[in-house]
DNA sequence: ATGCAAGTCATACAGTCGTTTCATACGCTC
DNA sequence: GAGCGTATGAAACGACTGTATGACTTGCAT
C-alpha cells in the first residue's frame, strides 16, 4: 500500500507536476469518500498514493485547499453534463414542458456515467458530497454553492413546468428529498456487500443491482413522489 | 461556552453521578450532530458542558463508548414509538392491509416529537444517524443494525403489503430512498437559514416550514415515490 | 470523628495532526 | 558546464488528540 508504484519512471519528464498531482487527486477523493475529510490525513493520502508527504502542501498549499481541489475536478464536468442534457431535452421540446421523467433523467444519469471528469468512479466524489453537505466549514459551502445554483434553479424550473400543480416551495422540498435518495442510496449501493451489517430492513435476495437499474428505480420513485398532490396549497395540518 | 452554567448547585445531593452525565450525552449529541464525530473532541465537549475534561473517560470509559451512548439514549425510544405507532395501525386494520400514507406517518412522525426520549430536539440525533450511516466503523454499523434491524423489517412487511404490486427488493430500495429524502430534508430544515448559502435551487419565498409541514410534504412524497409503478419486474434497463 | 466510595479537578502522557524546513536531484536555457 | 526553477526527499515543528494518573472534595454509614 505504501509501494510508490512500481512503474512509474524515476523522473518526470518536464518541469511541470506530473502524475503526482493527479495521483493525490485519485487517492484523496476515494479516502474522503470511504472516510470523510476529518478522518483522513495527509499521511493517509500520501502514503496511500506511494507519494512525499510534503507533497500535498507543496502542490496544494494546505489540505483544506486540496478538498476543494477533489471537488472541483469533479463537480465541473458533472453538472456541464446535467446541464448540456437538459439543453438537448429543452431543444427537442420547442418551447413545450419537458416530460418529468426526462428532467430526473437528466439530473441521475451524469453520476452514473463514470466517464464524466475522469476515470475514477464518481461514487466516490458522490459519498464526499453527501458528507460535505452536512459540513459546516463556510468555504465548503460557499464552493458548494457556486457549483450547484444554477444547476439545481434550471432543474427546479424544468420540473416547476412539467407539474406545475406545485408550487415553487414544494418543488424546492422535493428536490431536496430526491437528493438525499440519491446521495443516501448510491451510499449504500456502493457499499451493498455491507448492508445487512448496516440492516436497513430486509436484505434482498437477488444480488446488487446494476447501476442503470438503481437509477431507473431512483427515477420512478423520485418521479412518483414529485407528481404527488400538492399538500401546501391547501395548508391542511399532519393528522 | 466555557461557562459552566452558573445556576448549577455547588455539590450534587447523591453519591451516584448526578446531571454531569446527561450534560455530557446533551452535549455530545449536538456537537456530534453539529460537526461529525471526528470533528469533535472530548475537549469540545466537556468545555461546552462546563465539566471537568476527565469527566467522559471517567463515566462512559471511552469517546466511543461516548458515541454509543449517545446513540441508545435516543434509538431505543425513538424506535419503540415507531413500533408502538405501527401496532395500533395493525390492531385497528385487523388483519387488513394498512393505508400506505399511515405506515409512513407512524415512521416519520416520532422522528418530530421531541419529547421522545429526552428534551433536547431530535434533530441532532438524526443529523449525527445520518452522518454515521456513512462511517465505515465496524462497532458503529453493529449498533446500527440492532436499532434498526426489526423496524425496518416491520416497516418493509407493512409496506409490501399496502402495496403488493412491488416486489421485496424494489420495497427495500425505495424504503432506502425514503431513509435518504428524511436526512437531508432534516438536515435542510435545521439549517434552513443557511440554505441560500447552500444554493441548492431557488430560496423558498415564504418562511421555514413547521415540522408538520414538513413531515406531511414528506409523507406525500414518499407514497407517491414508493406507489410508482414497478420497474424492476420487468427488468426493463434505463433508456 | 472515622472510613469509604463516588465524583471532580489539574496535570501529564504518548501519539497523531497539518505544516514547515532544508537539502538534494532533476530538466531546462544560456 | 553553470545557473536556474521545479519537484522530491527526510526530518522536525508546535498544536492538538484521547486517555491515564494522583490529589482533593463531597455525602454518608459506621
Amino acid at each position: 500500500m505504501i509501494e510508490p508504484e512500481a512503474t512509474s519512471k524515476p523522473a518526470a519528464a518536464c518541469g511541470c507536476s506530473p502524475e503526482t498531482r493527479a495521483a493525490i487527486l485519485d487517492t484523496a477523493e476515494r479516502l474522503f469518500g470511504e472516510n470523510g475529510v476529518e478522518g483522513t490525513s495527509v499521511r493517509d493520502i500520501t502514503h496511500a498514493a506511494g507519494v512525499n508527504l510534503g507533497a500535498i502542501n507543496y502542490h496544494f498549499g494546505t489540505k483544506d485547499a486540496l478538498v476543494m481541489a477533489v471537488f472541483v475536478r469533479r463537480l465541473e464536468p458533472l453538472n456541464r453534463e446535467r446541464l448540456r442534457q437538459l439543453d438537448v431535452l429543452e431543444q427537442k421540446a420547442g418551447g413545450q414542458p419537458l416530460a418529468l421523467e426526462d428532467v430526473l433523467g437528466a439530473f441521475f444519469k451524469p453520476i452514473i456515467q463514470e466517464e464524466v471528469g475522469g476515470k475514477l468512479p464518481i461514487i466516490h466524489i458522490l459519498r464526499l458530497i453527501s458528507r460535505c453537505f452536512q459540513e459546516p466549514n463556510p468555504e465548503l459551502k460557499a464552493m458548494l454553492k457556486r457549483h450547484f445554483e444554477h444547476v439545481c434553479s434550471r432543474f427546479d424550473n424544468a420540473i416547476l413546468r412539467a407539474v406545475p400543480e406545485l408550487t415553487l416551495d414544494e418543488v424546492f422540498w422535493r428536490v431536496n428529498f430526491l437528493v438525499g435518495s440519491l446521495h443516501h442510496a448510491m451510499d449504500m449501493w456502493a457499499r451493498f456487500d455491507w448492508v445487512p451489517i448496516l440492516g436497513l430492513g430486509h436484505k434482498p435476495k437477488q444480488e446488487r443491482p446494476s447501476r442503470e437499474e438503481l437509477i431507473a428505480q431512483l427515477i420512478a420513485f423520485s418521479a412518483g413522489g414529485i407528481r404527488a398532490h400538492s399538500v401546501w396549497t391547501k395548508k391542511q395540518p399532519i393528522s
